[in-house]
DNA sequence: AATATACAAATTGGATACAAATACTCACCC
DNA sequence: GGGTGAGTATTTGTATCCAATTTGTATATT
């Protein structure tokens, strides 16, 4: 039996990759109770361990503590969603342009896998894979790019999105993800021959596929356009 | 007297202001160890809110935990300056720009204020002065763009420039500093006028200077040329 | 009836106690 | 003399315990 000996230091880690993959796919809606009671008898560990986590998500911007009350699952403001993205549209372009110049095989594999995630998950229609490899093609992007500044930002912009998306991901019924499956094909391929200017104006014209996509299916629910630029 | 109650909650913050202060001053070298009982005693609280403090800082990037082990000052790596100067460089951009775009009276006055501060650390020759109050004029320009995804990574890269130059900070007691007073005073007279294109560029010209001064003064330590662009 | 106040219950913030893992010491062996 | 190993000591990770603050409820007062 491969059970695993729970390993001294691997209860916080377990329980924040656990809460989250939830907030993540929405199964923690935004505004939802972390309570540390529940959680430690959830994991079956004490509240130290569980507040540790927390402070983890709260530092990922997931999770929001409320001084002598709970913790709470960050709230999605969407007056806040033209800064994202514009902070998105500019990592999309300077990833694109840095890994091109830096990639290396391995990144191109992870690349690849995360693609091959995400094509099946557009050809089963399944919403949440969808959502979770484009983040992980996105991420091996800036990965290759070697600029921690920047994976660090575009993984924060690429949270959020997962969240903004998967409130709007009917959107992903239409014919647009195997525009994106094309689109990241594409990026492979001129990230592989090393061209940066392409690279860069590659991730820009996705950001705008994607604004666009915010654009229409955002704007009703607020009952008004957003402004955009 | 306005002897603060001790309030609760109070104490992870107070210790974690105090280490990053001494992190960013590198009165705490990069390496250092950060010994969760000594800290204890000498802040005169449990170990629970000096591990709280501990993992913020983690969180920002400014110390590391060796699992099982203590938590160090993170060091600063040379070989990541080139990473650093790229985003470093695009920050100054943006937030220049977004300030010229949203500026409000009250960021107006943040600047005015950490400005005046450079400017009498300058007077003075007071270097560690110098670099917070650079630090904090930057960061006031980023709060005025409004974009938190910018001003959370501008931040950081901020903390680490501290760190950078306060190893080199020989550089400061050259005629630059004066160079720098004008140049701040030339960026709020366009950010209030509401330039965005100029503002941008002045962003990438300081920079630029930020970048030649890193390189006369790093380079010679490193004994190569920096490969910068 | 509505509001304010006092009381009670629940939950977080912090302190202490305990267990596990690592580092250090010193002796012993080669 | 140097290296290896057992045993000890120190330090982190986790559990439990206590206190302080807040929320909700009920009662009393206007």
């Amino acid at each position: 039996m491969t059970n695993d000996p729970p390993r001294r230091g691997g209860g916080p880690q377990k329980i924040y990759d656990a809460l989250k993959a939830d907030i993540l796919n929405m199964s923690l809606a935004p505004g939802a109770a972390l309570d540390e009671t529940d959680l430690s008898a959830r994991f079956g560990m004490s509240r130290t361990p569980v507040r540790e986590a927390l402070q983890k998500l709260v530092a990922d911007g997931l999770a929001t503590t409320l001084p002598n009350r709970n913790t709470v699952v960050t709230a999605l403001d969407f007056e806040s969603v033209p800064h994202y993205l514009d902070a998105l549209t500019l990592m999309y372009r300077v990833t694109g342009r840095l890994a091109a110049l830096r990639r290396k095989p391995e990144d191109l594999a992870r690349m690849r896998a995360a693609q091959a995630e995400f094509a099946a998950a557009v050809a089963a229609s399944d919403a949440i894979a969808m959502l979770e490899s484009n983040r992980n093609f996105h991420l091996a992007i800036a990965q290759a790019g070697g600029n921690r500044y920047y994976t660090d930002l575009f993984e924060r912009l690429l949270n959020d999105g997962m969240r903004l998306l998967r409130l709007y991901y009917r959107s992903y019924q239409d014919s647009l993800p195997q525009e994106f499956v094309r689109e990241h094909d594409a990026m492979i391929a001129v990230i592989e021959a090393g061209d940066a200017d392409t690279a860069e104006r590659q991730g820009g014209d996705h950001a705008r596929q994607i604004v666009g996509q915010l654009q229409r299916f955002i704007a009703p629910v607020l009952g008004a356009a957003v402004p955009l630029e």
